[in-house]
DNA sequence: AGAATAGTGTCTCTCAGACATTATTTG
DNA sequence: CAAATAATGTCTGAGAGACACTATTCT
């Protein structure tokens, strides 16, 4: 292949859902190799870069809106044996009630096994990662794991396997009542034990926490 | 101009500094026309990203290595008239000492005189100034704005000018001190009234501050 | 001596974090 | 009624934020 002055620039899109009490990722499978990587799209002009990797989830999830954000851009300039590739690198999260897959060519992967991937994925995994517990720390971006309503019991294992630690039950409901992001439904969870009420993510809430500033 | 199927892509450098009590922004103009527009370069093959943006400004900076950070990048794929064009614009800092421009193509301006940007750069701007005040609450990098060494008063300014609030004396002094970020030398600021001793960026600081998280 | 700037300590009030019991439902 | 899960309140300690005076140097 020869080289050309422009570099080759693609979309590459990391999608996270729960399942299974483990976080997962969406990965391609290459046909007779034995890595996987996330999926990805070369630029299309008419779309902006958000459209781009909207349309690149597109090709394997029925879901129609998921939330992204877009989370850094990579080159591979040193590997001066290939075409110089720039990829623009997006983050994203599904609910728990989308996860059904339109294609063969994709899979769920759980976030830990990591040895499919090559040095280049992972790092942006990690990175990913790294954004999502941010992210999830001091912003609400927790529900767009979730499907619409959940219950503050599903909410708070969402964050507790993502942060990957245990939280207080008192504190984490009066913190997340508190923040005035999610109100009760008229719905409630049923199953064994007592029935759970259901809540909402508020539209109008202002998702960004208050956080301590160094400065006053 | 031919449209080709990639995209031009370009590195897009932001750069702040600290002049006459007021934040400025690095411009370039362009000869005979009104507005301005950042530094920025297209990408080279052989470079990083960071290489690449560090090299846009050597072109009319004398300063050696500039702190700079990734801000965001993006698309005006929605213009049909021209070629598709991808900004990877990156964000950076020059300490007070190394304001001088080696070249009369660029120069400083008041981020606040926004006028001669056309809307796709006033949107950089913005977003990049939203960086550079959330950075600067939450950790460390306000020391990039200034020489090696600085009195706590010139810290406390840099905050001032940036954050355009007003600081108590005391409990800056006290939170810089127990983030433990910086470390007094054995040198002082002379001239009118008491002099300042001089601190320095401590080298093995954690610049991280550790904030209020939504979650325990 | 006066002008200019550097440097310092305390109190209050809010909120993070730790912690155990009662309430409601199902089988 | 036993098992399962939901829901709820209090206390303590740390730190944010408000606030005013003394110290050192220069002219």
């Amino acid at each position: 292949m020869e080289t050309l002055a422009q570099p080759l620039t693609e979309i590459k899109v990391i999608l996270f859902s729960l399942q299974h009490h483990a976080l997962q990722v969406l990965v391609h499978a290459h046909d007779s190799q034995s890595f996987v990587s996330f999926p990805s799209r070369a630029i299309q002009s008419d779309l902006s870069l958000e459209e781009s990797a909207q349309s690149c989830l597109k090709l394997f999830l029925p879901a129609e809106e998921i939330y992204l954000e877009q989370l850094y851009t990579y080159s591979d300039s040193k590997t001066r044996q290939r075409q110089h590739l720039i990829s623009i690198v997006y983050f994203a999260l599904l609910p728990n009630n989308k996860i059904d897959l339109a294609s063969e060519q994709v899979a769920w992967m759980q976030v830990h096994e990591q040895r499919h991937f090559n040095d280049a994925e992972k790092e942006m995994l990690e990175y990913a990662l790294r954004r999502l517990r941010y992210k999830l720390e001091y912003t609400a971006v927790g529900f767009e794991l979730l499907p619409e309503t959940f219950s503050l019991t599903d909410l708070q294992r969402t964050y507790e396997i993502i942060l990957d630690e245990a939280l207080d039950k008192r504190n984490f409901r009066r913190r997340i009542l508190q923040a005035n992001i999610i109100e009760p439904t008229h719905y409630q969870k049923k199953g064994e034990g007592r029935p759970a009420t259901l809540y909402q993510y508020r539209s109008d809430a202002v998702a960004e926490i208050k956080t301590r500033r160094l400065f006053p």
